[in-house]
DNA sequence: AAGTGGTCTAGACCACTTT
DNA sequence: AAGTGGTCTAGACCACTTC
């Protein structure tokens, strides 16, 4: 006879499995890329049956937290992955030509954090944060400005020189270098006239229309862990959005 | 015995029975916002048991096709309904206040589809379609210009006076009248100066920067059946995007 | 009480990958 | 051959809604 759970907390068992299988994640008791225990080893160590198992792992899968391989195993996503990389990447070139976007550091400072920024990474006010700026081109013609804000305990030891070194998405450094994997984020778009640091890291006459991206990403168990502001030039490129 | 199916088309029981449901849909044998049949009924009708019915179900609702509700039974999805109504309105206001927008039907006319618009329609060039221009104000301030071009056989008698004496979203209208429910859509944002009709629509200033977003909508099997160009002011307001 | 979808189990077999 | 996830079935019971 095990001890009832309190008024309120009644779940279904997938779900509950669900947040445990979310919580060995989070601690890192599996890594990026590698694959988690089978079924019927997940089943036995949380002592319900192999379907009860398959639909926290399907819910799993569906949020993009894992990735189902037939006849190999079920593997923790990774942004070192295609798949991945590009739910992140919404920029496009109107012709479908696939981007390959260089990255040109021009700023990474620990500060402490502005009110704003330091609400929306739910910091202390005042707390330390690193700010980052960074230009992306393609084939030497810039394309976007961005300016992001990371909390400045989970990324200890991030540099310019780290962030120019490494090769691939940031994201995927984040993840190998910080522990820290973004699981989603949400957006606001709007259309502006270029002006400031926006205008000159891009080379644009004041006034040209940019389109502005604030971006708020979470990490697992909903942690925000990154604000970002981006401007994007889109002239023969375009952010694309599917609706369903 | 029943005969075998040709090469290349084995598919899971549960995918054949969600193109069936599909095609049920499609051909209008359950109306949007009614009730189809149980999972038990529907597993009678097709030869096959309840759990394979549930996964091709799970799988329509999950792409919003149809909605669940426990205790009453499984629903064709509406736009008649808010959720299906915002997955398509993706303009929020900046302080979170929900939005509540006038339309004002600027045009509706009958005409040859110029070249690019009857391809991405999937029409034979030259084909009639209905182009409609109308403006959205929110307290009687523009906020956003839109041209759409509609196939003309699906879209008879639609006319300026139909669209102005309708109340609610225009796809709940599409879907009422004319039997066409939108599914899905893909758009392309893009940041442009005002200038033309779109600047004279919103009462801006040539060179406003706009946020321009161009929608093609899909209805049942991925049929094209709207082109939409969209010039939004996002002063106060701004397009929401969740990256999951 | 009866009907609906939601959860959970157990077992069989299939498709794919690796050894 | 052995191990993985993928499909399909059958049956039990639960939660919610309606009569």
């Amino acid at each position: 006879m095990s001890s009832l759970p309190a008024i309120a907390t009644f779940q279904p068992l997938y779900q509950q499995i669900k947040a445990l299988i979310t919580e060995a994640l989070r601690a890192g008791e599996w890594r990026p890329g590698q694959a988690i225990p089978s079924e019927v080893e997940l089943a036995a160590r949380f002592g319900v049956s192999q379907g009860t198992v398959r639909k926290a792992v399907d819910a799993l899968a569906a949020e993009h937290l894992l990735l189902r391989r037939q006849g190999k195993g079920t593997y923790v996503a990774s942004h070192h992955e295609a798949p991945a990389a590009f739910r992140f990447l919404r920029i496009v070139a109107d012709d479908g030509t696939p981007i390959e976007m260089d990255s040109t550091v021009l700023a990474c400072r620990r500060l402490r954090a502005p009110g704003e920024v330091a609400r929306a990474l739910e910091q202390r006010t005042g707390e330390q944060a690193v700010q980052v700026q960074r230009r992306l081109s393609i084939g030497g013609r810039p394309l976007v400005f961005e300016e992001l804000w990371l909390p400045g305990s989970r990324f200890r030891g991030l540099s310019a020189e780290r962030l120019a070194d490494y090769k691939g998405p940031m994201y995927a450094l984040f993840e190998a270098e910080f522990d820290t994997r973004m699981i989603r984020a949400s957006e606001r778009l709007r259309s502006v006239a270029a002006e400031g640091a926006a205008a000159s890291a891009l080379g644009v006459a004041r006034g040209t229309p940019l389109l502005l991206v604030d971006r708020r990403s979470y990490t697992y168990q909903d942690r925000p862990v990154e604000v970002r502001r981006g401007w994007y030039l889109t002239r023969g490129h375009h952010y694309a959005d599917e609706l369903s």
